[in-house]
DNA sequence: TGGTTTAGCCC
DNA sequence: GTACGGGCTAAACCAT
């Protein structure tokens, strides 16, 4: 194959052209040949043809044209080569005559564009981004429908996009060119209900329906301090009646009494300001959810992206964004542009979506137990959470500013002294050119400068002095600035907890993350109960082994749980390895052992920790898997699930689905797979105790006021009948959950500390509340 | 201004 | 040569 363009390219290798019926009317254009591709001369026969043939409906078809946008390898380090990009970006113009000439040969229904490159070619227009347009119609001279550009299969192999998405496009692409219409959105018709007569003739309509979806859009994210602007309900997606701010609490009556189920898109943001606003708000769907229950990959959640995939909803974004901007909000958006482009698109959709994804959800009994037992509840839960609040401790706030930002100076001035006075230890670049290129230390992983590197580089001063900055920069400026600013408005930290924000069903915390708090006192303690109440801290003890003694049947692990003299795993582990005369040193190593085995650890990792040699930490962890073998056994086969092409599911309903298996990401994989059941089992026990007694702790005027993985931490009067009933019912049910859902082969146990600050928590101080209320534990 | 990389904190 | 699961934030750096 030689054509005229060929003249003008800088690669002029070896051809692949083009295969399947000429004629065709669907047409796939991928990027230029791999390495297999080239070999056999055919596009699309390597990894990523694999791909993507499993992913077309039907599969392999020689009724389908597939192509390249080049027909010369380009190799796939073109995109970090600075070089190699110019040539790709050339090589993809001079190619571009030919795919065009290919195309234009017969007439095209639907051209599948996959990747940039095949998108740029087809379009000339080499501002399209694939991600924000996938899976949408991009009308062209060339196919009667037109373009849908995909991401390129070789990207999902690499780890980036979203499988489902990308089964999703082809699926469409086939649909349309099959005769198929289009998807196609509802725009729904509004009218604004301004008056107190109008918003009575609105709820009249609304009141008796069975589903009512629910949007609002406030000034910003913060309920405490930023407003709602405008309200939107929808029975129906053709219409939705919308309420300005001033006529919201016209709307109690059909907030508090309706029967209606009602509808958000992650209702835990919209109805905390709601509540604000005097409603009586609930959430019993919610469109976020159900999109996480059925796929637990983060990222593609966001109504925009549900709407776009589902029924090709437009993206109205733009049209928005040219009124915010710097200290700009929804407010500053003209009426008519928010109701329109954003407003009631917003809840129209969320109804639209609804139907799709509650069936989708119902349809499978794992997801419908997920979705109905556990997210929606802990929706419910983390909004009053949230809205609570954690009370901050300004005085130690106060205090580690001063000390901590002393500290800081007085080490800068020193490492200045050594490095020069434009010297910054926050820049990684600096401190690497200092020990590596100036000192001629050792360098270890390529320039890398972390923990564990300076750790083992020779004890000069320069070193300690870093290593200490580090700590004391990162104390300040996550752990102290950050908590003062978020504080600042009530006193209170008021984090949000996404229900959505992991792999394995673990909460994730952020603005500001409370999971992640050091645990030195004085930083802990920046978080306290106010004047006349305590904290309470309950723990799950080791909850993730138990979760493994219970899912594995391991003997060993079981009869550590089960044993009446409550000898401690670390113990029983220690006098496998060493004997009945261990010594505290050995009680530790197999304390490292015990929790590392629960992610995966190998002996690298454990020398980390431990020292010692290699053999002698592979020893460790041979030794403790010989003497559980049942453990052994079930962590192998959930290692083994991706390559068989298994999902894990748990006693909760949480899935683990592999979706894409390469040589490359298959170790990381297993690793995964082999920590999720017990991980997730321990999250939601602790999820679970906390939406079961929540109501009950109020009636105690007790809250709870963190959560974190499997703790929780509840504010409460100081007193001792208040405590004892607290700890007493969140141990109860923090032991009771894992009963309930079947995991029964070892019991669990919960432990409560009491303080004032959460850096001094002790149990102490729980037993004598326990005396002075004469209960027992 | 926005995205990526490197670092450090937690369970 | 191979690092151990799940997260979030800040600062530097680099591209646009």
């Amino acid at each position: 194959m030689y054509v005229e363009g060929c003249h003008d390219c800088p690669v002029r290798g070896k051809k692949v052209g083009s295969r399947g019926n000429p004629k065709a009317g669907l047409v796939y254009v991928g990027e230029s040949p791999g390495v297999e591709e080239l070999r056999d001369g055919e596009p699309f026969i390597g990894p990523s043809g694999k791909l993507l043939w499993v992913s077309t409906p039907g599969g392999d078809s020689p009724e389908i044209l597939t192509t390249n946008a080049m027909c010369c390898r380009i190799p796939g380090k073109a995109d970090e080569n600075p070089r190699l990009k110019a040539l790709k970006h050339k090589a993809s113009i001079t190619c571009s005559g030919r795919l065009l000439d290919e195309i234009k040969a017969h007439p095209r229904r639907v051209i599948v564009a996959l990747g940039n490159y095949a998108l740029w070619a087809l379009t000339g227009n080499y501002n399209f981004k694939i991600s924000q347009v996938r899976g949408k119609i991009i009308p062209s001279q060339y196919a009667t429908i037109g373009i849908i550009p995909v991401m390129h299969p070789a990207a999902l192999l690499r780890g980036t996009g979203n499988l489902r998405q990308f089964r999703r496009d082809i699926a469409y692409a086939h649909h349309l060119a099959n005769g198929g219409a289009p998807y196609q959105p509802i725009e729904p018709r509004y009218e604004v209900f301004g008056t107190p007569q109008a918003v009575a003739k609105a709820v009249k309509d609304l009141i008796n329906q069975p589903l009512i979806s629910c949007d609002v859009e406030t000034t910003g994210f913060n309920s405490r301090t930023d407003k709602i602007i405008d309200l939107g309900l929808a029975y129906n997606p053709e219409f939705v009646y919308l309420f300005p701010a001033e006529v919201i609490p016209h709307l109690q009556r059909l907030f508090a009494l309706s029967r209606s189920r009602w509808l958000y898109h992650n209702g835990k943001f919209d109805v905390q300001f709601l509540r604000k606003a005097g409603l009586k708000a609930r959430v019993d769907e919610d469109t976020l959810l159900l999109s996480y229950a059925l796929d637990e990959q983060k990222g593609v959640h966001d109504l925009e992206t549900i709407a776009g995939d589902l029924f090709d909803a437009p993206d109205y974004k733009h049209l928005v964004r040219p009124y915010l901007g710097k200290g700009r909000t929804y407010a500053d958006i003209p009426k008519g542009v928010l109701y329109k482009y954003r407003l009631a698109p917003d809840v129209s959709y969320t109804l639209q979506a609804f139907r799709q994804l509650r069936e989708q959800v119902r349809a499978d009994v794992h997801l419908e137990k997920l979705y109905t037992k556990t997210l929606i509840p802990a929706s419910d839960l983390l909004s009053y959470v949230e809205t609570h609040g954690l009370y901050v401790n300004q005085d130690q706030v106060n205090t580690n500013q001063e000390v901590f930002e002393g500290r800081l100076a007085e080490l800068l001035t020193q490492i200045k002294a050594i490095g020069g006075e434009n010297f910054n230890p926050n820049s990684t670049y600096d401190v690497a050119e200092l020990l590596f290129d100036k000192m001629r230390l050792p360098r270890k992983r390529g320039r890398s400068t972390d923990k564990k590197v300076l750790a083992k580089l020779p004890q000069k001063p320069i070193i300690k002095l870093i290593q200490e900055h580090r700590k004391v920069a990162k104390a300040l400026s996550t752990y102290v600035y950050a908590i003062r600013d978020a504080s600042a408005h009530d006193g209170r930290v008021h984090a949000t907890y996404l229900i959505h924000g992991t792999r394995t069903g673990r909460l994730s915390s952020n603005e500001p993350n409370l999971q992640n708090i050091p645990r030195a006192k004085e930083q802990r303690s920046m978080f306290m109960a106010p004047p006349g109440k305590v904290l309470m801290e309950v723990d799950l003890n080791q909850a993730e082994l138990r979760s493994l003694a219970a899912l594995s049947n391991d003997a060993f692990l079981c009869s550590v749980y089960n044993d009446p003299a409550g000898v401690s795993i670390h113990d029983r582990v220690a006098i496998k390895f060493w004997g009945a005369n261990f010594t505290p040193e050995d009680k530790m190593k197999a304390k490292n052992v015990n929790f590392g085995i629960v992610y995966g650890i190998t002996s690298t990792g454990l020398v980390e920790q431990i020292g010692g040699s290699k053999q002698e930490a592979q020893g460790f962890i041979d030794m403790w898997f010989d003497n559980a073998p049942e453990a052994h056994t079930f962590i192998k086969k959930c290692r083994s699930a991706p390559v068989r092409g298994v999902t894990l599911i748990t006693a909760f309903g949480r899935k683990k689905r592999h979706m894409i298996v390469t040589r490359e990401n298959l170790h990381e994989l297993q690793n995964e797979a082999s920590n999720f059941p017990h991980q997730s089992i321990a999250s939601d026990i602790t999820l679970h105790a906390a939406i079961r007694v929540r109501r009950r702790l109020i009636k105690l005027n007790a809250h709870i006021v963190n959560l974190i993985h499997d703790s929780m931490l509840i504010e409460m009067p100081n007193n001792p009948y208040v405590i004892a009933a607290v700890g007493k019912t969140v141990i109860t049910e923090m032991q009771q959950v894992p009963r309930d859902w079947g995991i029964t082969r070892v019991p669990f146990k919960a432990e409560a500390k009491v303080g004032t600050r959460w850096g001094y928590l002790t149990d102490d101080a729980y037993k004598a509340a326990l005396r002075d209320s004469h209960m027992t534990a």
